[in-house]
RNA sequence: GCCCCCAUCGUCCAGCGGCCUAGGACGCCUCCCUUUCAAGGAGGUAACACGGGUUCGAAUCCCGUUGGGGGUGCCA
């Protein structure tokens, strides 16, 4: 098996997915797992383009065995097969078909009568592939994919491709036929996409003289976006490696991915090793043939499940960086962060929100959220907050006494714990929603927590002079 | 236009002729728990696109319609 992305610059969601189903089929029947750089196009051979690639895969574990195929090294064997298709009558030169007389040719980008005229090399001239029954031996082309069952075409609707440009590099129909053969490849698992392209393959193989029977086609249903159409660069997040930034595991986009298209025979769609447990059950016909919807909502709750399975110290080790892409990031402390680590990993889906879950133990003036001000002070609350700060002078710094203290003293007002601590959770956190109020207030210390009170008492006595 | 693919809850996955009163997951809603929010627990909401066959029997097989998607490049 083999996964071969044209580099891009980026490795797509889609490629990915693709990337990971090879894996997958291949290491569920130890099989070999190939990696082909398709840098046929010039433009895709530079080396960054390359890295990327690597660098993705590297991230999500999928180890690839034996060195990486570089197409563009394998230049010679694809124009010398081109030699051959042309000296066997196989192939032709064939001169483009400007856009405005293309009604001679019925709309085609070439004219199938130049198959018969001879040509020889010619500025602007490519080669193409003379799609033929005779030469063929039948009128169509088909396979038995391993997902969708018996396709095939017919090769009247199959036009003359090119499989050499007019520069005289060679296309990836030729490069790709020829490749996978000289990798021994035996399954071709890639996109829907490629549906339309197999014939071509086939057809060429055939003429090269490799034998296709023993090949088995796996073609993986497409991602999808919410309008149903195939993720796109310019409307989707497509590139995974963002996904890694905005502070998604890859263990949850492996397991996340693996579920597009596919689930586990048990049901069992959460796996903490997804690789391992996958492999062993996964089988490619199993794969779905319908287009899979990508759902942010079920990729962030796969999420969220890695990371509270993650052990505490573990969990603050993958935020470390989120910290760092923070304005208050010099004020961030390992130490500080430790003792509330337990109890923010079950709060956040991606590790990009725990900045903000904890930022007012680092910052010295927190910003107060006005609409949570706004609900907490409401009525009476500044008064229970005085009250709170009078009970707590004489309290012992340990959340189990400020927690009786606080909410016996809820219970004495006669007023609701959940309304009670309001007050008292905006004024130290600036916010309604935050880590267990009480922890927080061990964490930041018996002054700092005070000071902060009293900020707030003061602000409520600004904002009541204001009003007269 | 032409070629190809697809069609079960909003979404993902089960279902491969009777076990389906269609199951699980995400989301959403309700309740419980509760120092906020989460997490956790208990419920609930919601689907076989349509029409013909085949069959004793169809979500499951066949045909058609409709709908969606992909391709239609001297990109891969």
């Amino acid at each position: 098996m083999r996964f071969a992305p044209a580099p891009t610059g980026y490795l797509h969601l889609g490629s990915a997915r693709t990337a990971l189903f090879n894996y997958l089929a291949a290491r569920s029947v130890g099989g070999v797992f190939l990696l082909r750089v398709e840098d046929t196009d010039l433009e895709r051979s530079r080396p960054e383009l390359v890295d990327v690639v690597y660098a993705a895969l590297e991230w999500l574990g999928l180890d690839w065995d034996e060195t990486p195929v570089r197409q563009s090294a394998r230049l010679d064997a694809h124009q010398e097969a081109v030699e051959d298709l042309l000296a066997r009558g196989l192939a032709y030169w064939s001169d483009p078909v400007p856009e405005g007389d293309r009604e001679r040719t019925g709309g085609r980008a070439y004219d199938p009568a130049d198959r018969d005229r001879n040509l020889g090399p010619g500025p602007g001239r490519a080669v193409r592939f003379r799609v033929d029954p005779l030469a063929f031996g039948a009128e169509s082309v088909g396979w038995d994919d391993a997902i969708r069952g018996e396709i095939s075409f017919e090769l009247a609707n199959i036009e003359d491709f090119v499989v050499r440009r007019a520069d005289g590099s060679p296309t990836f129909f030729i490069a790709n036929a020829l490749d996978d053969a000289h990798m021994r490849v035996t399954d071709v698992i890639r996109g829907e996409d490629l549906i339309n392209v197999t014939p071509k393959y086939l057809l060429l193989r055939s003429a090269l003289g490799v034998a296709s029977e023993d090949l088995r086609f796996a073609h993986l249903p497409l991602i999808v976006n919410e309008q149903r159409k195939k993720l796109s660069k310019r409307r989707d997040d497509v590139s995974l490696l963002d996904y890694r930034d905005r502070g998604f595991l890859s263990e949850a986009m492996v397991n996340y991915l693996a579920l597009l298209g596919w689930g586990p025979p048990d049901g069992e769609e959460v796996r903490f090793d997804p690789l391992g447990e996958f492999a062993s059950m996964f089988r490619i016909e199993d794969v779905g043939e319908s287009p899979a919807g990508f759902d942010v909502r079920k990729l962030r709750h796969v999420n969220a499940e890695h990371i509270r399975h993650l052990g505490v110290a573990h969990f603050a080790e993958r935020s470390r960086p989120f910290f760092a892409a923070v304005p208050w990031a010099g004020r961030y402390r390992d130490e500080t962060f430790a003792l509330v680590a337990g109890d923010v990993q079950t709060r956040v889906e991606t590790l990009a929100e725990v900045p903000e879950y904890v930022d007012f133990l680092f910052l010295e003036d927190p910003e107060i959220d006005q609409a949570s001000w706004d609900a907490a002070f409401a009525g009476d609350a500044p008064a229970w907050l005085a009250a709170t700060l009078d009970e707590l002078e004489g309290a012992d710094w340990n959340s189990a006494e400020l927690y009786s203290r606080t909410m016996a003293l809820a219970e004495a007002t006669g007023v609701s714990r959940k309304k009670f601590q309001a007050p008292l959770r905006v004024a130290v956190t600036g916010r309604r929603v935050g880590p267990p109020l009480f922890e927080s207030m061990v964490v930041l210390g018996r002054e700092e927590s005070f000071r902060r009170i009293a900020g707030a008492l003061d602000r409520v006595r600004h904002a009541e002079a204001a009003e007269r």
